[in-house]
DNA sequence: TATTGTTATACTCTATAACTATA
DNA sequence: TATAGTTATAGAGTATAACAATA
């Protein structure tokens, strides 16, 4: 087999494992991977309006709405009123919320320290290096 | 940043881009992620029985009985009875089913190809050992 | 008794369309 | 008129539980 079908089989495999270690990491936590998604946005972007969540996360405003609406249920995120346009609601972590994606990132610190301790600088350059041009390739394909 | 970091991150977008490509190369041929890997089991594994199939998708027999439906509404399988277990469903790949298997394959290894010219042999292998290190220890955080 | 695949039911994520309140 | 977010409805994927036919 050629070199670079094993390395594309590999990425497949990749994908795979990432999205079943994040599954189950959330799953502890009582998360899905669209509600973190929106959370991890709320922690790294601030306060929004739904409007820009439903942008930011690629859906509907209807789908922000369902994942808001489990996330209250939950106790992670505040809504509230906008101070100045009275159609739109602002979004905030709550308090635990803000505990959780704490927590939730220093996790995915870890993980990454993790997974790729004892690699030399050299070899994560090349891994890192190609990564880069393998993603941007497939954002091209469109 | 560290590095173990960026290229964490890198592995996340990573599998953000190929489900992207994943789904538009699935979506003009009418097929869905799960609908495509029971397909693809077909078409690597031969025929099979749905307890079979769902033991090698990991979801439960329920879960089979509505993807074959929907599978065998587009023509796409068939399903028979098992020569020597009454109780059981042979499904196979029908003559449509088998030239979209066909035809998905090769669009696969053109895929592999195109995401990995020009890189250097010496690269592609560190890279693909390096994912090798990084998936076997994810599969080990069970 | 155990197994195969089904019907019944429910939950999550996703989408479109119609609607209300506001801009 | 346009925008923000909702209700109404629908479809895909997933799960558990109860059931019928067969082993």
């Amino acid at each position: 087999m050629a070199g670079s079908e094993r390395a594309y089989e590999r990425m497949f495999e990749l994908a795979v494992v990432l999205g079943d270690l994040l599954d189950r990491g959330l799953g502890e936590r009582g998360l899905t991977q669209p509600r973190a998604e929106l959370l991890w946005r709320l922690h790294h972007g601030g306060a929004m309006t739904q409007r820009e969540l439903s942008e930011a996360l690629r859906c509907t405003p209807r789908n922000v709405t369902g994942l808001l609406d489990a996330l209250q249920a939950d106790d992670l995120v505040v809504r509230s009123q906008h101070p100045s346009d009275r159609r739109a609601t602002l979004v905030t972590l709550s308090p635990k919320g803000r505990a959780v994606l704490a927590e939730l990132e220093a996790s995915y610190t870890r993980g990454a320290d993790e997974a790729f301790s004892g690699i030399s600088a050299r070899d994560l350059a090349t891994f890192t290096r190609t990564l880069d041009i393998v993603i941007e390739r497939m954002r091209d394909e469109g």
